[in-house]
This record gives structure tokens, C-alpha cells and sequence, in this order.
DNA sequence: ATGGCTATTGATAATAGA
């Protein structure tokens, strides 16, 4: 057991604000489409990142009896939330974890969507929101929804002075500075205005972009579409974030993301996002 | 305007993704 963090400054403007020793914390989310049939490039690029001690994993397109047995038989922890054919989320750990939510408070939507975990005094919400492109305007609410109960969730965990980071596939690019020009129509549902402001509200419990805060302005996209040659034309978009609680924030190190993964044969729409934290 | 890719399933055509 580590000792617990020691504060060596007050409180500020968020009460969850304080200066703290913690130990160095290296995680990352990645949309894999289908885990059973992407195990093997899971597999490679956690051999390629040892540094990498957590993945978020969204659509795992399975249920739990269905996820890959080759990641516990290598000895790695593993939390998972699924379903059949679709959605679905996970955790592939090198360290303990214990799952500590599975679904959000106040979500009626039964799609497997959200797992959180705890791993070393530090908790991570693994997130897969709703496209909302389809099933009309009912499809459109159960997204913003989602948005409204992790909202709820964010002030929870704040509350409860537990530092944290929600990454994973939230399905909104949050300013036209994260997707290519003409890569989404105006009224798709990843860039409306409603979806921006649900994202926004988010935010503004106190929470950071990581990859805004260390690279405020340019492209980065984390998604790029299979059709039309979109990699290739570099028509992508910046679906995939990670908001950091702001103790976590405190400690951003790192954001990077490894689109060397989309050229991969057979590979997923989505490549992973690496954090880190000093 | 359409189709284009890729995955899933009480398939082999439909649905969802983004």
C-alpha cells in the first residue's frame, strides 16, 4: 500500500484543488471496434507501451463470457461491461482494479456504456456516449442524456475529493477546430450546437481537456472514417478526449496520440489517446 | 442524392456506426 497523497497547499477555487505528491499515472483510451476481432492489435500495442498501466476500451462489441481470455492469461487485470453485438466497455489493467460504477446514476438507457474503476487511489470513468445520428429525436435525447448523468457524476466525484479523468469515445468534437473541413455535415450529431453545449456544461464543473490544455490550437483528430479514403485525405475528427479532475489536471504530463494505429491493417475507425500524469 | 466501409446477428439483409 502506498501512503496516502499529502497536501502541501490549501484549497483553492475548486475545494478538490490542492497541491499533492502522487505517484506517476500512465493511461489511455482507445475505440477498438470489436474486441474479438482486434485482440491481437490490443495485444501488440500494449507490448509496445509497458508504460501504459490502464486501457479504456469502448465498443467492445461483446458481452462478458465473449471478451478475449488472452489478456487475463498474460496476467493483466481486466473490468468489463458489455452486451451483445454492440457498445460495450473495458479495462485492461497491469495493476489491481476494482470496479467501483457500472452505468450512471440516473441513465435509463440499458446500452453498455460506462464502467468506472479505481486503481491506485485514482479513478477513471470509461466512457462510450451515444452517436446520436440515429433513432430520431428519442436517439438524439438518450445522447444528451448520457451527458446529463455524467454531469451529475463529475460533481459527485468532486464533491468526494477523488481524483479522476473520464476518457473515453464521447462523440462530439467540441469546436470546428477538431474535425476537417467538410469530414461532418452542420447538423450531424457529433458537432450540433446542443451537443457542444452538453459538452461545455460538462467542462464547466471544473473539469480540463487534456489535449486542449497542453495544445491549444491545431488539428488532432482521433477518428478518421473507413470510407472514401478519409486517413488518407486526412478527413478526420477529435472524438475521443480525456477530462481530467482538477487534481489530475494538476499533474498533466502528456497527451499524445497514436495515429500510427489507423494505418494498420485491419485496424479500428478510432486510434488510442495516451495520457499522463506525473 | 447516393454510396462509400466494417462490424454485428436466431445472417446471408438489415442495422448501426460517425
Amino acid at each position: 500500500m502506498r501512503p496516502p497523497p499529502v497536501a502541501v497547499a490549501p484549497a483553492s477555487l475548486w475545494p478538490e484543488i490542492t497541491i499533492v505528491t502522487d505517484a506517476a499515472l500512465c493511461f489511455a483510451t482507445w475505440n477498438i471496434n470489436s474486441i474479438r476481432a482486434r485482440a491481437h492489435l490490443v495485444h501488440d500495442w500494449l507490448d509496445r507501451n509497458p508504460e501504459c498501466t490502464l486501457l479504456a476500451l469502448q465498443e467492445i462489441k461483446c458481452e462478458e463470457h465473449q471478451f478475449p481470455s488472452s489478456f487475463a492469461e498474460a496476467g493483466l487485470h481486466v473490468a468489463i461491461l458489455g452486451q451483445k453485438a454492440y457498445n460495450g466497455v473495458a479495462f485492461i489493467s497491469r495493476r489491481p482494479i476494482s470496479v467501483t460504477m457500472q452505468g450512471l446514476p440516473g441513465v435509463t438507457d440499458p446500452a453498455s456504456r460506462y464502467i468506472e474503476v479505481e486503481c491506485d487511489g485514482f479513478r477513471l470513468g470509461n466512457l462510450y456516449l451515444p452517436n446520436g445520428n440515429s433513432g430520431g429525436d428519442e436517439g438524439y435525447a438518450r445522447k444528451i442524456a448520457f451527458f446529463d448523468g455524467l454531469t451529475e457524476r463529475s460533481r459527485t466525484l468532486l464533491a468526494q475529493k477523488i481524483p479522476f479523468a473520464f476518457i473515453g469515445d464521447y462523440n462530439v468534437c467540441p469546436t470546428d477546430a477538431d474535425l476537417a473541413p467538410g469530414a461532418l455535415s452542420a447538423q450531424d450529431a457529433l458537432v450540433r450546437p446542443e451537443t457542444r453545449s452538453a459538452f461545455r456544461r460538462l467542462l464547466w464543473t471544473g473539469l480540463t481537456d487534456a489535449l486542449r490544455a497542453l495544445h491549444p490550437s491545431g488539428p488532432y483528430y482521433t477518428f478518421w472514417d473507413y470510407q472514401s479514403a478519409a486517413f488518407q485525405r486526412n478527413s478526420g475528427i477529435r472524438i475521443d478526449h480525456a477530462l481530467l479532475s482538477p487534481r489530475a489536471a494538476e499533474r498533466l504530463k502528456s497527451v499524445s496520440i497514436d495515429r500510427d494505429e489507423r494505418a494498420r491493417e485491419k485496424c479500428s475507425d478510432h486510434v488510442p489517446v495516451i495520457i499522463k500524469l506525473a
